[in-house]
RNA sequence: GGAGGAGUAGCGAAGCUGGUUAUCGCACCGGCCUGUCAAGCCGGGGAUCGCGGGUUCGAACCCCGUCUCUUCCGCCA
C-alpha cells in the first residue's frame, strides 16, 4: 500500500491543486469509457473527483482503465488540472478540476453488485439491509450517519456546558412491570433467573439523583419488545436527561436550550426561544392527536350549537350520550377536489380508529351542498357564518364520543396535510403537551390506570384531593413534539415516599409487588431523595426528521427490519443446545 | 392478533378482460466512440413469472391454498 497510498481525499481538490501530484484512494462510482478518452467517478466518504485518462496515455494505462468496473476499490495516482471553463460541473464540489491518471491500481475488485449504490437506492429494503455494507456507501447514507454522529457530538457539547456529566447506566438490569414489554436475559449462574434490557434508563437516573449528581446525562441504547414502525423499532437510541431541583420550566428551558444549540450547529436554524404549550386536551380536540403537526391548520371546531338545529339524528343521538361530541373541520378551497369517492378515502382512514363513518358537506354560493346537507338546509348560513366556511369549502364532519371523535378526525387531518401538499418540509415546528391527565379509566378492568407512568408527580393543586376524583388529576408531565412526531417526554418525578404509596393505592398496584420490583427506588426515596425531573429524547426521531426521511431506518447503520429481524447477520438466530442447557432453559415449539 | 397492498432476470418495473419467442431501463459480457459527468450507439447472455394445487385445448394472467415482504390498526408506561 505505501506507493499507493493517498495523500487528498476524494472531496477535497480545487484550482489551488491544479498541477499538483497526488494520490487518491476509492471506488469506482461511475465509468464512462469513450474509447479515446475515458472518465472515472472515483468516490470516498469525503466526495467525488473526475479522473481522466487522457487519448494520449500509455497502452498500458488504458487498459487498466479499461478493466475497472463499478465499485472497484482502487488506487489512482495522477496530476491535477484546471478543467476548461466549458467542462466546469458547477454540481460537483470538485467539479472545477479533474485528475489525469498516470497509474491505475485495483486494490480490490467488485461483484456484480445487488443493486446500484445511488444516493436513493430504489432496491427494496430487505435487500439494503441484507448487503447494508453496500448500501452505507452510498453518499446518502454516509451523510445521515455523520448527521447523527455530529448531533451526538453537539448533545455532548452543550450539556458539557451546563454541568451536567454523562453517566452510563447498566444494561442488565431488573425486568419492572408496565410499560412495554422487556427484552429478557436468562442468567447461567442463577437458574430460573432473568435480567431485562432496559426499555430506558429510568430507574438508575432517579438514583443518580438520590445519590447526589444534581445533572445527569446519557446518549442510552434501549430496548423494547414491540412490533415496529417506521418510527420506532426493537432498539433505538434517547437523549436521557434527569435533574435535581427542578420544576418543569426549567426542563423545558434546559431542553428547548439544546435544541436551540443544535439546530443551530448542524443547520444553521435559529429556533425560536420558547416552544408554544398546548394541552392534553386541546391537542386532542383542536387537532386530533397528542403529537400535532402544526406545520398545517386544519383546525377542528365544536359542531354541537348546530346539531339541534338540523335533522340529523345520528348527531343527535351521539351527543345525547354522555361522552359524545361532534367535531367540524373545515378544509379550505378542498370541495371541488374531494369527489364522493376521495371522501370515501378519508373516510377508511377515520374509520381504522374507530369511526363508524365520516360525514361532509360542500359549501356554495347559495349554501350547502352534498353529503348531509340536506337536514341543515334551513340553517345553512348559520353554519358557514359560525365555523366561517366560505364558498368552495368542504366541510367534514365527526359524531362519536369525545375521544373517538377526536382522533378518527386527526387521522383524517394527517391525511390532508399529506394529500393537499399543506406541509413545508423544511418548517421545524415544535411544541409542548401539557397538562396530561395522571390516570386513566380502564373500562373493561373497571380500575385506575396510570396514564404514563407511575412515578410522575400530580400537579400540586390536586395533590391534596388526588384520592377523590382521580380522573381529574394532571400531571407534571410533558412530551415534546416536533412535525408530528413525540420526540420527547419526561415529567417532575415523585420523590416522596408517601406520595408514592397514594398514587400506587389508587391504580391498585399491590403493596408486596412495589417492594419487590423496584424496592430499591422507594428505599433509596427515604434518605433524603431530592425533588428531580427529566426527559429523553429519541435520537434515532431526531435525525430521522432532521434527514427528512420517513423512517428511524434510514438513520440507523444497521437497523432491525419491520419484523424485527437483521437480514444481513440473520438473527435472531438457533444456538447451540448446549448453550441452552447452560441457561437452565427449554424450548417449547408453539403449534 | 386484525385489515389493505405486493411477489415477473442481480436490481427497479411493464405485461388490461387467458393464446407474446414474456417486454423495458440499470447492472453484466462483446464491439464502436476524443470531453463525458445518470455519457452515447450496435450486439449478446441472463427468468422453472414466490411455492403447491385446480379450471382450461392453452395460465404470469382466472380460482383455492400456502409462504414471504409491505403499509396501517392493535401494541409502544
Amino acid at each position: 500500500m505505501t506507493n499507493n497510498k493517498r495523500t487528498v481525499t476524494c472531496g477535497q481538490l480545487d484550482e489551488s491543486w491544479a498541477g499538483k501530484k497526488v494520490t487518491l484512494n476509492g471506488w469506482v462510482h461511475r465509468n464512462r469509457d469513450h474509447g479515446g478518452i475515458h472518465f472515472l467517478n472515483l468516490r470516498d466518504h469525503f466526495g467525488m473527483t473526475q479522473v481522466v485518462i487522457d487519448e494520449d496515455a500509455d497502452e498500458s494505462l488504458k487498459n487498466d482503465a479499461e478493466s475497472l468496473k463499478i465499485e472497484y476499490c482502487i488506487a489512482i495516482e495522477g496530476t491535477v488540472r484546471q478543467r476548461p471553463d466549458s467542462m466546469v460541473n458547477n454540481d460537483m464540489k470538485t467539479g472545477s478540476i479533474e485528475v489525469k491518471a498516470n497509474s491505475i491500481t485495483i486494490l480490490n475488485s467488485c461483484e456484480t453488485l445487488p443493486f446500484m449504490i445511488d444516493e436513493e437506492s430504489e432496491a427494496n429494503e430487505n435487500l439494503r439491509l441484507k448487503y447494508r455494507y453496500l448500501d452505507l456507501r452510498s453518499q446518502g447514507m454516509q451523510k445521515r450517519i455523520k448527521l447523527r454522529a455530529d448531533l451526538a457530538f453537539a448533545v455532548r457539547e452543550y450539556f458539557d456546558g451546563q454541568d451536567f456529566l454523562e453517566i452510563e447506566t447498566p444494561t442488565l438490569i431488573k425486568s419492572t412491570p408496565e410499560g412495554a414489554r422487556d427484552f429478557l436475559v436468562p442468567s447461567r449462574l442463577h437458574e430460573g433467573k432473568f435480567f431485562a434490557l432496559p426499555q430506558s434508563p429510568q430507574l438508575y437516573k432517579q438514583i443518580l439523583m438520590v445519590s447526589g449528581f444534581d445533572k445527569y446525562f446519557q446518549i442510552a441504547r434501549c430496548y423494547r419488545d414491540e412490533d415496529a414502525r417506521g418510527d420506532r423499532q426493537l432498539e433505538f437510541t434517547q437523549i436521557d436527561v434527569e435533574m435535581s431541583f427542578v420544576s418543569a420550566d426549567d426542563v423545558y428551558a434546559m431542553t428547548e436550550g439544546m435544541y436551540a444549540h443544535i439546530f443551530k450547529k448542524l443547520m444553521n436554524i435559529e429556533l425560536t426561544p420558547t416552544f408554544e404549550k398546548i394541552t392534553y386536551h386541546d391537542a386532542l380536540n383542536y387537532y386530533g392527536s397528542d403529537k400535532p403537526d402544526l406545520r398545517f391548520e386544519l383546525k377542528f371546531q365544536d359542531f354541537a350549537p348546530y346539531v339541534e338545529k338540523g335533522d340529523f339524528s345520528v348527531f343527535k343521538s351521539v351527543l345525547s350520550s354522555e361522552k359524545g361530541a361532534v367535531k367540524a373541520m373545515v378544509v379550505p378551497g378542498a370541495a371541488a377536489a374531494y369527489s364522493r369517492k376521495k371522501i370515501t378515502e378519508l373516510e377508511d382512514e377515520a374509520k381504522k380508529f374507530g369511526a363508524k363513518g365520516l360525514a361532509w358537506m360542500k359549501v356554495t354560493a347559495d349554501g350547502l351542498d352534498g353529503g348531509i346537507s340536506k337536514f341543515y338546509s334551513e340553517t345553512a348560513s348559520v353554519i358557514t357564518e359560525g365555523l366561517g366556511a366560505k364558498e368552495g369549502d368542504l366541510i367534514l364532519l365527526m359524531g362519536a364520543d369525545w375521544k373517538t371523535s377526536c382522533n378518527s378526525l386527526g387521522a383524517v387531518r394527517s391525511k390532508l396535510g399529506k394529500d393537499l401538499g399543506l406541509i413545508d418540509e423544511s418548517e421545524f415546528k415544535f411544541c409542548w403537551i401539557v397538562d396530561f391527565p395522571l390516570f386513566d379509566y380502564n373500562d373493561e378492568e373497571q380500575c385506575w390506570e396510570p396514564a404514563h407512568h407511575m412515578f410522575s408527580m400530580p400537579q400540586d393543586r390536586f395533590i391534596d384531593s388526588m384520592e377523590e376524583n382521580p380522573g381529574d388529576v394532571l400531571g407534571d408531565l410533558y412530551d415534546l413534539v416536533l412535525n408530528g412526531y413525540e420526540l420527547a417526554s419526561g415529567s417532575i418525578r415523585v420523590h416522596n415516599p408517601e406520595l408514592q404509596q397514594r398514587i400506587f393505592n389508587i391504580v391498585g398496584f399491590p403493596k408486596e409487588l412495589a417492594e419487590e420490583r423496584f424496592g430499591f427506588l422507594l428505599e433509596a426515596f427515604k434518605y433524603g431523595a431530592p425533588p428531580h425531573g427529566g426527559i429523553a429524547s429519541g435520537l434515532d426521531r431526531l435525525a430521522m426528521i432532521m434527514a427528512g426521511k420517513q423512517s428511524i431506518r434510514e438513520v440507523i447503520p444497521f437497523p432491525k427490519n419491520n419484523v424485527g429481524l437483521s437480514p444481513m447477520d440473520e438473527c435472531p438466530a438457533n444456538v447451540d443446545e448446549e448453550q441452552i442447557r447452560d441457561l437452565h432453559l427449554q424450548i417449547i415449539k408453539s403449534e
